[in-house]
DNA sequence: GTCCATGTTCTTTA
DNA sequence: CTAAAGAACATGGA
C-alpha cells in the first residue's frame, strides 16, 4: 500500500491530531513488530507528548517531547489510524496508543511486513536512504545511473537511490517519461533522465493531490481511501488500451515485481 | 488447491 | 570481490 503519496497522506491527516498531545496506555499486542525486540516501549512513550510527525521516504517518524523518536513503516498492508477508543479493534491490530478525548492511534498490519522501529535520540534522516523523490536533481540521477547497469524500473524501486517510490509510481513515472522499463540505466541519455525526474515529480504530486492510491488496503489516518487509482495510466491495466495511443498495455515481471507499460509509447 | 499483492532484506548467482 | 537476480518473509483475496 504505502508509497510516498500514501505515507505523506497519512502524515498529513495524522499530524494535527497528534501534535502536542500526550500519549498513554501503550499496548503492544504483537511484540514481534517492535525493533529492537524486547524494548520497553510503554516506559519510553507513556506520558510523553508528540513534538512532531514527519515523513522520510516511506517511514512515518514520530518525535517525542524528550527528544527521542521512533518510526513506523507500513510494509505492504499496514494501516495507521485514529479511532474512537470504544470502537472494536480490527484483526491484526499490533499496537494501540491512547490519546486524549477517548481516541487512540492504532497500527494494524495483516502481513506484518511493517513494524515499529525505535530510533532514540540519535536520528539520522539520511541513513540508508537516497534523496527524497520530490527533491530529485537531474544531475544526481544522471551521475548515479551511469555507474550501474540494471533495468531502470528496478533502479527506481531502490530506496538507497531514491526514497519514496514503489511499484505503482515507478510504472506511472516511466510511462509519463516515455521510457521502456527494461532500459538499462547506463544507456539512458541525460535528456531522458531529466524527463524522468520531471515525470516522477509530476506523478507523485498529482497522486498527493488525490490523497494516494487505494488498491485494497490503503486508508489515511481518518480511514478514508485515496482516489488516484482512478487516474493510473498503466498500473494494473494490462490488456487495456493506452490512454495516448490505444495500444493494449503489456505486463512483465522485473525484479519479481509486476511491471506495466505501453509497448508503443515506451520503446527501448 | 493456485497465483498474486502498494515492501524490504537476506541469499545465491554471475 | 561486487553487482544483480532470486528467494523469503505472512496473510488474504481472486
Amino acid at each position: 500500500m504505502p508509497e510516498l503519496p500514501e505515507v505523506q497522506t497519512i502524515v498529513t491527516t495524522l499530524r494535527p491530531s497528534l501534535l502536542g498531545r500526550p500519549l498513554s496506555n501503550v499496548r503492544l499486542l504483537r511484540p514481534d513488530i517492535l525493533h529492537p525486540s524486547g524494548l520497553e516501549l510503554p516506559a519510553k512513550v507513556n506520558g510523553r507528548r508528540v513534538a512532531d510527525v514527519t515523513r522520510r521516504g516511506k517511514k512515518i517518524i514520530i518525535q517525542l517531547d524528550d527528544g527521542e523518536s521512533f518510526f513506523i513503516h507500513l510494509g505492504m498492508s499496514g494501516r495507521l489510524t485514529l479511532e474512537a477508543s470504544a470502537s472494536q479493534l480490527p484483526l491484526h491490530t499490533h499496537l494501540v496508543i491512547s490519546l486524549p478525548e477517548n481516541r487512540e492511534l492504532r497500527f494494524t498490519d495483516p502481513r506484518r511486513f511493517g513494524g515499529v522501529w525505535w530510533i532514540g535520540d540519535d536520528y539520522h534522516p539520511d541513513s540508508g536512504l537516497g534523496p527524497e523523490a520530490l527533491d530529485l536533481i537531474p544531475a544526481y540521477l544522471i551521475e548515479r545511473l551511469a555507474r550501474t547497469k540494471r533495468a531502470i524500473k528496478t533502479a527506481l524501486l531502490d530506496q538507497k537511490l531514491i526514497a519514496g517510490i514503489g511499484n505503482i509510481y515507478a510504472d506511472e513515472a516511466l510511462f509519463a517519461a516515455g521510457i521502456h522499463p527494461t532500459t538499462l540505466t547506463h544507456r539512458l541519455k541525460p535528456d531522458q533522465i531529466t524527463a524522468l525526474v520531471r515525470a516522477i515529480k509530476k506523478v507523485l504530486t498529482r497522486a498527493l493531490r488525490h490523497k494516494g492510491s487505494t488498491l485494497r488496503d490503503f486508508r489515511n489516518a481518518d480511514g478514508q481511501p485515496g482516489g488516484f487509482q482512478k487516474l493510473h495510466r498503466v498500473y494494473d491495466r494490462e490488456g487495456k488500451p493506452c490512454h495516448n495511443c490505444k495500444t493494449p498495455l503489456l505486463r512483465l515481471v522485473l525484479g519479481g515485481r509486476s511491471t506495466h507499460f505501453c509497448p508503443s509509447c515506451q520503446k527501448r
